[in-house]
DNA sequence: CGGTAAGCGAGACGGTACGTCGCGTCTTAAG
DNA sequence: CTTAAGACGCGACGTACCGTCTCGCTTACCG
C-alpha cells in the first residue's frame, strides 16, 4: 500500500508515532465510544500533535477504520471435516470479534455512520463481511461435495440470514438472549426447507 | 401513564413550544441526520429558548427519541385472508416506516447509541418491535387455524429473521440490493423446512 | 410620598414579603456584593416569587437603594460642646457606616453605578452626605460662636475635603493606612491657613 | 517583566489579535460602559474566538485592566518654574485622563470591583496614582528649595487630599460643581496652615 | 356576605451571555 | 519536510439570570 522504500526527501514519518496513534484510537474507542472519543484526546494520550492525526487521516471515521484495520488478523477459512462444524467455528470466530466492548463500538460505530458515511460501512462490507461470506461459500461447497447438503440452495443467502440475526442480536440483546440457538436454528431450517418439495406462495 | 390533572404550581409548560420542539427535531433530525444536528439550531428553529429543551429533556438522544414517539401511529394487525398476504403488508408497513430519510437516521440514531445509551434501543424495541413481532404471532396463528402452515415453528424466531434481515439491508446496502426477495425466500424456506423431516445437526 | 391611606381594591401587598425581601437583599448585598448578587437569589432566599420584587422595583438598583434607605438611622447632629470632639463624633460616625462589609458594598455599588445610575449617586448624596453637610454647618456655626475657630472658611469646603478622604481611603486602602490622622491632619490645617495670612496664588 | 525572547514551543500569541482584542475592550468601555459590555461582542468585534480572549485574561476585570494599563502613557514631571504652574499642570493632566468617558468608565469599575478584586484598585494605585504622587513630592521638594513653601508639610498628604476631592467630585457632580476651584483653595489653605502657629487641637 | 380585584408563590417563557470543549487549520522552532 | 506544541477562528455545549408571563390560590375591601 505504501511503497516506503522511495527516496522522499524530508523527515519521514514516525512509525512510532504511527503506531500510538492506532492504539490510543482503539484503547479510546473501547473506552468511551465512537461519540465520546475526541481527536484532541488521542492527540494528547498519544503524545502527539493534532496535525501529524490530520496529515494522516481526513476524519475521525477514516482514522478508527484504519485502526480497527490494522489490527484485524488474517481470516483462515475453517475446514473441520463436516458442515456443522465449520458452521461452528465460523459463528465462535464472528461471536469472538463481536461480542467484546472494541467489538460492539466498532460495530456501532460502523451502523451509526452508515447513513452518515456509507462509505464507511462499505469499508467494513468489503473488509469483513465479504471474505468471510466467501468463506462461507467454500464450506458450503464442501459440504455440498460430501453430498450433506441440498445444491439449489444460495450459500450467500444462509450467510446473511445468519448476519442479520447477529446484528439484531447485538443491537437488542433484550430481544435475543439465545441468539446463538437462534442462528443454529435457523440455518437448520433454511437447510431442510431447500431440501423440501417446494410450498407454493401464492403471492408471488 | 402521568394522571396529568394534578394541580401542579406555577405556569404549566406551553404546549406549542412542546409541539414545536418536537416537529422541528423530526424536520432537523431528517434533514441533516442525529451527529449534525444541533440543540441550538432546534431552539432556534423553533421560536424557543435552549432552556426550555434542557427543561423537558437531558439530552439530546432523549429528545430525539420523545420526538420519533411522538409521531409513532398505533400499529394495526394485518389480516389480508392469507399467510403471504399478511406478511406482505408486515413487510410492505416495515419498509414504509425504515426506508425513509427519517427512518434510516430514525435506526441509525437508535443503533448508534445502542451501546452507549443501551436505554435507547430498548425503548425501540418496546414501542415498535415487539407490537409488531406479537403482530406476526397473531398472523401466524391465523394461518395456522387454516392449515396454511406446520405447527412446529416458533413465529417469533421467523421475525427475528425478517427483521435482522432488514437491518442488515439498512445498514449495507450494498450487499443486498434484493432484500425483498431475500425476505420472502428466507420466510418460504423457514416454513418449508419446518414440514420436512429433520436434518441431523451432529455437532449439537 | 405615598398616601397609603387610599382606598386600594384588591389584596393589599405583603408587609411581610416586603420586609423580607429589604432584609434578604441587604444580606446578599454584604455577602456577595452588588454584581454577583441576582434578583433571582434574592427572591428565593426571602421566599418570595420573582414578580414580587418586579412589581415593587424596576431595577437591581432601585430595589437595593430602598433596602439601604431602609436601614439609615436618623442621623442626630453632635454637640459635646467642642469642635473637636463634634468632629470626632462626626468622624466615627461616618467610620462606623462605611467601614464595614455592608458599608463598604454599599458605597462601592454607589460609586460603581456612579455613571451608569447617575441618579443613584444623587440619592446617596441626597440622603446621607447632604444631612451631613449640614450638620458640619451647624457644628461649625457653633465653634465660631465659641470663638474657636476664624468665620471666613466654608464649611462645606472642610466637609468635602473630609469626604473625600474618607472615599479615598475606602477605595486605596494600601496607600492610606492611616487615614483617620490624616483627617485630623487636614482638617487642623486648613483651620490654621483660614486664620494666617494669605499666601498669594500669583497663577490666578 | 517578561523577557519575551524565550523560546517557548508551539505557535506564539498573534500580536494582531491581541492589539485588536484590547482596542475593541477600550472602545466598548467608552460605548456601554463596564457592565454591559460582554466578552462575547468583544470577541465578536474584534475578530476574534471567545477562547482567545480567555487564552489571555481570567476575566472581563483583568481584560479591561490590561486594556487600560496597555494605553498609558508615560507621566513626565512637570517643571514651570512655580509651584502653582506645577500644580496647575497636575491638575490639568488628571482632569484630561479622569474626566471622560473612557476616564469615567475606567475609575467607576476599579472602583466598584474595589471590595470584590482588591488587587485591581492596588493595580490603579501602583501604575496611576503613585507616579504621581512621586512627582508631587518632587515639586513639592522643588518650591521648597526655591523657598516657595513651608518645610514642616507633608507633600504626601497634600496629593491625597487633592486626589480625594477629584474622586469625591467625580462620584457626587451634583454637589461639587466648582471642584477645581475647591482644590486650588484647600491646596493654599494647607500651605497657609503649615505656615502658621499650632492650633492646639484639645480632644487630642 | 358574596363579588371582585389585586397580590401571592411558583415556575415556565424567549432571551443573552457565560465560560468550556473540541473542531480542523495555522504557524512556530527543532530535528 | 515532518514533528510536537500550541494558538487560531469557529460553533455548539449546558448553565445562570434576565425580566415577563401565566397559573391557581389567597386576602381584604366594597357594594
Amino acid at each position: 500500500m505504501n511503497h516506503s522504500n522511495k527516496n522522499l526527501p524530508g523527515r519521514p514519518r514516525s512509525t512510532q508515532s504511527h503506531q500510538a496513534i492506532l492504539q490510543t484510537t482503539l484503547d479510546l474507542l473501547a473506552e468511551v465510544g465512537y461519540d465520546r472519543m475526541s481527536i484532541e484526546a488521542i492527540a494528547t494520550r498519544a503524545g502527539v500533535g493534532k496535525p501529524t492525526i490530520y496529515r494522516r487521516y481526513q476524519s475521525k471515521a477514516e482514522l478508527v477504520a484504519d485502526a480497527i484495520e490494522s489490527r484485524r488478523e488474517e481470516y483462515v477459512i475453517p475446514d473441520t471435516g463436516s458442515l456443522w462444524g465449520d458452521i461452528e467455528a465460523l459463528i465462535t470466530s464472528a461471536a469472538q470479534i463481536t461480542f467484546n466492548p472494541l467489538g460492539r463500538q466498532t460495530v456501532a460505530m460502523m451502523i451509526g455512520s452508515a447513513t452518515s458515511n456509507p462509505e464507511f460501512a462499505q469499508v467494513y462490507w468489503i473488509k469483513y463481511l465479504q471474505p468471510r461470506r466467501q468463506a462461507f461459500a467454500v464450506v458450503y461447497e464442501r459440504a455440498k461435495a460430501r453430498h450433506e447438503i441440498p445444491s439449489d440452495l444460495d450459500p450467500d443467502l444462509v450467510f446473511d440470514v445468519i448476519s442479520g440475526l447477529m446484528l439484531y442480536a447485538l443491537v437488542f440483546p433484550e430481544g435475543t438472549k439465545a441468539w446463538e440457538t437462534s442462528i443454529r436454528q435457523t440455518t437448520q431450517l433454511l437447510l431442510q426447507g431447500a431440501k423440501a418439495p417446494s410450498v407454493s406462495n401464492e403471492s408471488q
